[in-house]
DNA sequence: TCGATAGTTGCAATCGATTACACAAATCAA
DNA sequence: TTGATTTGTGTAATCGATTGCAACTATCGA
């Protein structure tokens, strides 16, 4: 039965007072060096180890950190997951991870648990951008706990967060396809009330625009992110009367779907038809027929997010900082759009 | 500034003491009704939270359970930890994520700080089977907290687990192949010292020996979870004096590899060779060579093992089980091996 | 020899919630 | 009216670690 030592059983051992041990423990100087060696001799002995739920009460500090994410199990989150972690673990802190499913309900609810189980900050990437829980991200602020935003942020006094280049990002994918001598280019889009879409949405349009191609609404379709839906967004685009010769798609998935119903159809790919997707899932270098996509380099987004906690927790409400951290996107062209 | 509002604040504000509040809150029926209403408005006023670091040192149950897997960015871990957390959150459990990136210290560590947090059970995934933390594991079981093994088990007394069938994994992928006609079929094995790839092994063996094909031991190499390695292996074997004419991998990855480099030698898969590939990872189905391979069903494996957590927890010490859930592996058949 | 100083250690309160026990008020029966 | 219950609350201890404020013991100088 070796249940759990304190600094009780540590002090009743040497018959000291806790206090004597935890000062000990903490290397306090102002305890003698005999005094330190025994406490630490016997805290061995008796196996005991620090109960950091009583610290946490104590300190009102747990070195908890919470993270909301949509789902883990998408390569992206997973990846920002584990930058975060990595960086976060060499400072002692512990990673509590939730999932929203994209559910409004589910997020502010999540929110409130984590304050409750008293979290130093929370990471979040919200499902969307209505604005209802501004009151409660404000609350969180006022406790001076570091809220950081990443990838899909709202815009909130002294919040901080972490993103790509979302306009950009589609800005290239587009003059991608347009270097590549396609001119008429449909873009499948997420749902654009999420800023991510709409940026890439702008940066595919403000790039036709530069380069002087009209731009079509047309060639515009709101799609899921997914293979079906994908298949389907192709489907009606070819049957246009004037069908486009290439596909930005905002989502790696749906790029892949698309791809699916163009060899369907008998059409060469790249030769008569050029696909990028977004995201660079694993799967688009792996086919073989790889996808051209825009990398959002997840685990550095999760690592750069991460630092910035620190640094707020460490700056400790001395002053508000808010940094908003925009990492550049990185197109990788690949065989689905490669012609000379 | 609306700081924390404590029970002793709701005390205050009614005039009461703090114990009738907890027991107000708590729906003890010793309280009055009429002392309940007023307690539930004015917390509902003072915005007050429980605080859950308070109960946890408590009760000595913190609601938090430890989750320890080699690296959280791949398909299976991710998938397998979202199943956890669908099954836990409802029961108001929070789940903490840790990374061992395959290292003996890191997962020792990781233990122990979990413990530290007061968790209240752990589910891992571990790294290998040196049995040098068999004496820490007990001292959890001795704990009375519930420690749950998922897909990579040790076998410890007391200690439950949850795994697949990876032998009848190892011996149906190895028979669809026979099935196929295919009469020299090597094996891609990963590190041996790890169960999971053992009994695949020896499914692999027992379905040649049931089905009269010799076994040759050159056909079998130890090979990393990774594409090269995969396209390295493939090599090695098609330089064989009597090259193999099928492949089953214990990664999907490497088949991948060898995939790659069967084709490059202008080999015609599934005709000429065909390959079969294990974990079912996203990228298989979606090729256009499609990846025969076996799914070890992920977010089940963690429901489960979330649900064998939450029977051992409620039934609390009181008998002492374990459990040893075996889930079935599925076959996914696809075009790698796709011949009549 | 006495007071001052430095060096160590203990006492007790605190963080917030819970609960065994005690106690007061109200109700009831006889 | 009195004793026995029932009902509702309060007191104080507890979970384990930390820390401001004493307090005690040497040691030293004068």
């Amino acid at each position: 039965m070796d249940e759990k030592a304190t600094i009780y059983d540590i002090a009743k051992a040497l018959n000291i007072s806790a206090a004597t041990v935890s000062r000990a423990l903490n290397n306090n100087p102002k305890i003698s060096h005999a005094t330190r060696e025994l406490v630490f001799d016997t805290a061995a002995k008796l196996n005991y180890k620090q109960n950091k739920v009583a610290q946490a009460l104590r300190s009102g500090k747990s070195n908890n950190v919470g993270v909301l994410v949509p789902r883990i199990d998408s390569n992206f989150f997973a990846s920002v997951i584990r930058g975060i972690e990595e960086e976060l673990y060499p400072e002692g802190y512990q990673v509590i991870i939730c999932q929203t499913h994209e559910d409004h309900d589910r997020e502010l609810e999540n929110i409130n648990t984590l304050l409750n189980a008293q979290v130093d900050g929370i990471l979040l990437s919200i499902s969307n951008t209505t604005k209802e829980y501004e009151a409660l991200i404000k609350r969180v602020v006022d406790k001076n706990k570091p809220i950081i935003f990443f990838d899909r942020k709202m815009n909130v006094d002294g919040v901080s967060s972490v993103t790509i280049d979302d306009y950009q990002g589609g800005y290239l994918a587009t003059e991608h396809l347009i270097q590549k001598g396609c001119q008429l280019i449909a873009h499948l889009s997420g749902d654009q009330s999420l800023e991510i879409y709409e940026n890439r949405f702008k940066g595919y349009k403000q790039a036709l625009l530069d380069h002087g191609i009209p731009f079509d609404e047309n060639y515009v379709l709101r799609t899921r992110s997914n293979v079906d839906a994908g298949m389907e967004a192709a489907q009606k685009l070819l049957a246009l009367k004037t069908p486009p010769d290439a596909i930005f798609s905002s989502s790696d998935f749906a790029a892949l779907g698309a791809i699916q119903e163009i060899k369907n159809q008998q059409i060469s790919i790249p030769n008569a038809f050029c696909v990028i997707g977004f995201g660079n899932e694993p799967f688009t270098k792996f086919m073989e027929l790889s996808i051209s996509t825009v990398d959002q380099s997840p685990l550095e987004m999760g690592k750069v997010a991460a630092r910035v906690f620190l640094e707020q927790m460490n700056n400790n409400g001395k002053v508000k900082i808010e940094k908003k951290v925009v990492l550049k996107p990185q197109l990788h062209t690949r065989k689905s759009s490669d012609r000379n």
